[in-house]
DNA sequence: CGGCGGTCCTGTCAGC
DNA sequence: TGCTGACAGGACCGCC
């Protein structure tokens, strides 16, 4: 579920909860998500105050006060919720010092919670994400642009549903590969990476199956896909249909008439 | 180094 | 009403 849109809905939604609190206990309902979470991870942060709470890319990070801050990865699943009601798979339970309670939930066992380290990758919303800067890193890649744009060591927050999105946006195969795509080509994309992020984030994310925003509500982003998860339907632009193709062992989504192959050289 | 397939999990849905 | 297989928002790892 999470890409940039829904962490940043997530995160907005827990600053009010935890922003300034002093964690009290923390709970390891299963000490292993994805990863082991390290194992000194919970004394260490106990008695300590969270001081902010950031995110890079799909990465949600706790900086904490006087000990090094935590990084949250909500993997395809994983969801937060404020005094709630247990329920299965709250693997991590943290508790506050005025009383509140924040449990994160995950499913598929994906996320990950570990000390916050090196940030990979450059975050849409970071000042350095220029126009200029995509279309140097796609000069820099022969793969298709689908996949470029789902690799995380070079933009990072952007998954498999605004890939698809953005793309159909621009008017690009997602089958193009990268470095022959044109200057004019690279700036659009740029505009509609930024458009797509803003336009879900003001819906609350995207809600396929797992996504809900910290009180509990789904986002709203999903009624407006151009072209994620609609194979066959047709196509809000030409009216055709739909079609889905395989890339790198993801689906994409994609209007063959609006984004048509580019024709090499 | 780039690119791709397999794998980690649970849950849901379509098709038989 | 089962059962089975495909598939799901992500990202590591190992192989060419």
């Amino acid at each position: 579920m999470p890409e940039l849109p829904e962490v940043e809905t997530v995160r907005q939604g827990l600053i009010p909860y935890v922003e300034g609190r002093v964690i009290k206990k923390v709970i390891l309902n299963r000490p292993n998500i994805r990863r082991v979470i390290p194992a000194d991870l919970a004394q260490k942060i106990t008695d300590k105050k969270i001081k902010a709470v950031r995110r890079h890319g799909k990465t949600m990070i706790w900086d904490m006060d006087g000990v090094p801050g935590i990084a949250w990865h909500l993997g395809m699943s994983g969801s937060f919720r404020v005094n709630s009601e247990p329920k299965k798979h709250d693997h991590v339970v943290i508790e506050l010092d005025d009383g509140g309670e924040i449990r994160f939930n995950d499913p598929r066992r994906f996320g990950a919670l570990d000390y916050a380290g090196d940030l990979k990758g450059t975050d849409p919303y970071d000042p350095a994400f220029s126009a200029s800067f995509l279309c140097a890193q796609l000069k820099k890649r022969g793969g298709p642009i689908k996949t470029v744009l789902l690799d995380q060591t070079i933009i990072t927050g952007i998954g498999n549903i605004y890939a698809c999105e953005a793309l159909f946006l621009t008017k690009i195969h997602p089958a193009t590969s990268a470095h022959t795509l044109s200057k004019k080509q690279g700036i659009t994309l740029h505009a509609a990476l930024i458009k797509v992020l803003d336009d879900a984030i003001r819906s609350g994310g995207s809600s396929l199956r797992d996504h809900v925003m910290v009180n509990g509500e789904a986002g709203k982003f999903q009624h407006h896909f151009n072209v994620y998860g609609r194979t066959g339907k047709p196509c809000p632009c030409c009216d055709g249909a739909i079609e889905r193709l395989k890339q790198a062992g993801r689906s994409t989504f994609f209007c063959p008439q609006c984004q048509p192959a580019q024709r090499l050289g």
